[in-house]
DNA sequence: ACGAATTATGTCACATTGGACATAGTAGAA
DNA sequence: TTCTACTATGTCCAATGTGACATAATTCGT
């Protein structure tokens, strides 16, 4: 996120050669959003294949309807935490979750 | 948590006879904690193999030596993003990860 | 024992995320 | 087309999470 990346910067001593520390923290963060974007995937597949209707699944997590459109589309203001109750909501086992965590790492390799 | 059961419950037309959907509200939540503490451990591992302090990890993710502290002692205070965030810091792989999520659903069997 | 480094706990002002609601867009059936 | 069910997008403000800081408590070497 920029605020991180900034605050970081804006930080102390930060003079300067410190651009692998920078490109790092570019890379984790990268990481971090194919994540959530894997697991959103996750989300709408399972729910899908399950017949659910966001609606139903909103219902049923005890949030709206709006929060898991947002969410399966990925957008910045809908939690990890959110995604994997769904997931979970939804009845998702470890080792599905786990499966779409690596194809997080396998998108990766574009 | 707390909150979401009770507004669920203090939905519209609660009446009664809707007990299993109510334990199954119970059930994920249980899931969820334990998922979460799954994934603290592994951050404290993780870190502690690579011979990071929590200060230093604090320093890598922006944060703080009280919140990295937090984090791994599962306080409900942290969100799972910012215990991805710090995996992915630490340098953990998604099949890592994915190893984690696994043994939060074997600590179920106990 | 002492001191230094690390980790734990509590608090607070600020930012992000939450559900709710309105409403627009989209697909499919009659 | 029109009607219906579903999904997308935007905006509130209340609830939760955040970094920062202070300060205990712990560990470990000497």
């Amino acid at each position: 996120m920029n605020s991180v990346k900034s605050k970081r910067l804006e930080r102390a001593g930060w003079v300067v050669g410190d651009t692998t520390e920078f490109l790092q923290l570019c890379k984790d963060e990268a990481r971090f959003l194919e994540l959530k974007l894997a697991l959103a995937n996750g989300v709408r597949e399972l729910r899908e294949r399950r017949g659910l209707t966001q609606a139903v699944l909103a219902e049923r997590l005890g949030s709206s309807q709006s929060r898991v459109a947002k969410m399966e589309a990925g957008d910045r203001s809908v939690s990890l935490d959110l995604m994997m109750r769904s997931l979970l909501t939804i009845g998702a086992t470890a080792t599905e979750i786990a499966k779409w965590i690596k194809r997080a790492e396998t998108n990766r390799a574009a």
